[in-house]
Parts: C-alpha cells; structure tokens; sequence
DNA sequence: CTGAAGTTAATTGTTGAACAATCGTATCAT
DNA sequence: ATGATACGATTGTTCAACAATTAACTTCAG
C-alpha cells in the first residue's frame, strides 16, 4: 500500500485505535492481526485528537490543507479525505461561502440530522418516538420551569402565540408545534436533554400533520396544552409544567389513535 | 471551479438541499443566493438519497469507485470524498479487513461515539448528564419490567452477577455497572431511549470510578440497587422498577457529593 | 467431482502534478 | 479614509499512475 518512496515514515503514528483483539492462543508471540488503518483514517484521529485537547482551538481556522499534508507527511487528496470525515461530523465548518475550514463545536442540529436519519433507517416505530417523548418531555417542562430566563419567557410566549395566530394550515400548525418543543427544551437549559430531544421532535411533525388534519378539534386542544404549560413555566410553577405537559403528550397519542394510525408503523424522513 | 471539460454535465443534479434562504423581496426573479455546493458533498447527497429511497439496499455491497465516479461525472478522487463522508456517518462499512465497502445501518456505538464526543466539546457539565439520566434511566426500568424478554432475563442475571462478584477494583466495577444500564435499556426494547443513554453512560464511567474509589461505602449500595431493579424487572413489576432506578440514580448523586465532586464541572472523553 | 493451490483480474489506497475559480489582502488612485 | 484592483494563497477538481491486496478464476491432485 506505500508506493515508491514517499515522505511519511514516523509523521503519522496513532495507534490503530480500534480494537485489537487478541490473537489466538498457543504461541507465545502475539501476532496483531495486521489491523491495516488507512492513512485518511490515522490522519482524521489525529486531527480529533488535537481538537479534543485542544491544540487546535474553537474557532481556528485550519492550516492550508497543503502545509497540513506536508506535516501528516501524506497527499493532499488522503489529507482531504480525513478533511471530509471530520467535515461531516461537525467539527469543521466552513463560514457560509468562505473558503477557509474553522474548528467548530458540532452543532446540535447537525448531530440532530444523523440521529434522525439513523432512527428513520432502523425503522424506529411511531411508539418508540412517542414513548421517548412520553418521557422526556414532563421533566423537561419540569427543568424549563426552574431554569427559565426572562429571554427563554418571550420566547415562549412568542411561540405559544403565533401557533394560537396560525393553526389553520396544518403544516403551519406542526411547525409551530415544533418550535413550542424546542423553546420549552432550550428554556431547560439541559443540552443534553434537548439534543435527545430535537430527532424526536422532527420525526413527529410528519405524522402529527395528519392528525392536525384528520382530527378537527385537535388544534384546539394542542392550543390550551401549550398555553397551560407556557403559563406554569413562566410562573415558575415546575410541578403544574410537569403535569400538562403529561398531557399533552398523552393527548398526542389519543390523536393518533383517533386519526387512525397505528404506532406501530415505522416513522421515515420522507413525509 | 469547473476546470476543462469534465463530464460532468447532468450527472449531479441534487438540489443544494442545505437551506435555502429566500433571496431579497423585491425582484421578481430570485436569484439564489450562489450557494456553492462542492461536488463531493452532492455526491455525498446523491448517494445517501438513494440509500435512504432503498435503492442501495442495506447490506448491498457498494459499486467500485470507479464505476460509481463514472456514473456520477466526476473524478474518482472528488468519489472518494464523498465516500469518506458517508463512511463517517456509519452509512458504509467495510467488513472486518475487507476491501468491499458495504451499505449499512448505523450502529448505535457509531451514532454515540459522535454524540459523546460532541457533549464533551460542548462543555457539558456533570449536572446535565445526571439530570438526563435521573430523566430516563427510571422509566427505561419501567419499560424493561413490561417489554423484557426472556434473552433480556438472562443478560441481566449475568450483568449483576458480574458486577457483585467483581468489583473490588474500581475499573471493573464501573464497567459493570454501564453493563447494567445498557442491559436495562436493551430491554426496554426502545432503541430511542437507549440511543439516547448510551452517550449518557460513557460520560458518567469516567467520573463514576472516582466515586467508587473515594466512597468505600458506594459498592454495596450500588450491588443493592442493582439487585432490586433487576429483580423487579426480571418479576415485571413495573413500578418497583420504575421505583428502585430512581433510588440508584438519586444515590449517584449523594456518592458524588460524598466523593467531593462538584456537578458543575464539565465532562469530558479524557478519564 | 471436490477441494486446495496458484494465477490473474479488479479494486482500493495513495501519490504527484496540474489548473480554474475564488477568497483575502496588499496596493494604488481618489 | 475609501473604494477599485491586481496579485498571491488556497480550495475544488481532474488525470494518470502504481503498489498492495482482495476477489474471481483456473488448474491440478486426490
């Protein structure tokens, strides 16, 4: 795999990494089974590495990918290659048009947009998204109602009331449902929780669009749920954003079932 | 950016696809604003469209690059960026040594590897990662105690067992217990929820062996409340499930105040 | 006819050199 | 200063190789 005499002898050395199991027993001499990692793939975790220790700091615009080759002591195209790895998991992005490549934190929605295609892939079903938010979403509007700030406050009342303003077109209505989720997610001020939030929240807005259609007073009861929990979490009233927000959800699954679709059937990015 | 006379006319005709922001009001034509898509990253659309459409079945092994670079009017090099991005979201594998690349799901070690990481970067506190698990893991018991299966019986006994017999040495013992939480979430028969908690149990080892090393007393509450929810999911009885997680979880939380560890630092992939 | 061994073809990993399009910037005129 | 401009650095992309290895195809012994 090395052609003639090319300049990468001990640039790149990070250990293969992934796991080496062990070679059979019997002879006394361990035989690594000649794990061959692709130079693109040493050179990716080695620039991970000093993103994660930072060497490479946040907001750094990477080295030239030639002056970077050079010292990975490969090719520009393998240098690329391990480029586009890093490209696609978010920690390089490049400032809308520019050219340059800056060291970035993953952002959730990027993360969010691999777990949603993941989910949709392994044929997630409706009621494992549903029992996910069945779970998450009480404590969140539990926490938001603690954690809120007064700019979290006029966010939500904003959303609360443009979904009030324009529910007619279900699609307008599922969008602004969305927003509500990911308001009252942001007011928790858990990222964590509010990351494992988002792929949810997108894989229900194609089937909630169907209820909002098929289910008349639907909009109506999603309407006085949101303000109800709207209300206790400005309040700062954690226990009451608990218990709506329980209903709210379980009230999703009643839609459901009144407009006819099963949960068992698997959610898809296709809406 | 389009040197000579590549061949590539028609080939690539994915839509930019990343947002599309409206260009000014005003003019009746609107000119998009000149997003220059890369090919590589069409490529890379193309590809997973037709993987998600089902017309790259999973397990199917990919076209040579050549074939697919000619198919799709580009250099084998621009092909190969685009493969190395697919490849780092688990969409392509290689089987173990192989050459052959392969459509596949993502694996969930994949998708949490991103997220771990990402949760590191992003400075998440010890707080939030106890929050989202006192969130989850009692209602992952609950759900366990109604869907397990007997393979899931089994698997727990073994995790349990595992851990009360050996975990004098605090490496062992950590490791033991995210056995524990993975065994549970494997028999929620969720895949969401135990997505979501596998990235949560990476990030708590680290700092959980410290607590089990510090607080003499944390090994036998733990083997406790291990037994106790494992009983009453083995039993189906929910709510002890449900009931006994959140003790354990509660409890962590005493062992790292015990231990002195403040829950506002971040976490990070570094034992 | 079956299975092992050997040969050949296909395919991946990687390099080197090139060039067009652009971005950033130092330069210059106003 | 301010705005236009020319220049150099950098990215996107192509083409043409070649080494190493795997997958496919023979061939031959039993």
């Amino acid at each position: 795999m090395r052609p003639r005499e090319p300049g990468n002898h001990n640039k790149v050395t990070l250990r293969s990494s992934r796991g080496a199991e062990q070679a059979g027993a019997g002879l006394s001499v361990d035989f690594t089974p000649v794990r061959l990692v692709p130079a693109y793939r040493k050179v990716a975790d080695a620039i991970i590495e000093r993103i994660l220790d930072r060497t490479l700091p946040h907001g750094e615009r990477l080295p030239p990918e030639a002056e970077l080759a050079e010292k990975f002591g490969v090719n520009r195209g393998t240098l690329r290659e391990a480029l586009r790895d890093l490209e696609s998991q978010g920690l390089l992005t490049r400032q809308r048009g520019s050219k340059r490549m800056v060291v970035t934190q993953p952002r959730a929605a990027q993360l969010a947009d691999g777990l949603q295609r993941a989910f949709a892939i392994q044929g997630i079903t409706a009621l494992e998204v549903w029992e996910a938010l069945r779970v998450l979403e009480p404590p969140l509007a539990e926490a938001a109602a603690l954690a809120r700030t007064d700019e979290d406050i006029v966010a939500l009342e904003a959303v609360v009331a443009l979904y009030a303003a324009d529910h007619t077109e279900a699609g307008h209505a599922v969008e602004h449902v969305g927003a509500f989720f990911r308001a009252v997610a942001n007011a928790s001020r858990n990222r964590v929780l509010a990351l494992a939030q988002e792929p949810l929240v997108r894989l229900l807005e194609p089937t909630l669009a169907l209820v909002i259609d098929r289910v008349p007073q639907a909009r109506k009861r999603i309407a006085d749920a949101e303000q109800q929990v709207a209300q206790a979490i400005i309040a700062g009233d954690a226990p009451r954003a608990l218990n709506w927000m329980g209903k709210h959800i379980r009230d999703l699954r009643r839609g459901y079932e009144v407009a006819g679709i099963t949960l068992d059937t698997t959610v898809s990015t296709v809406g």
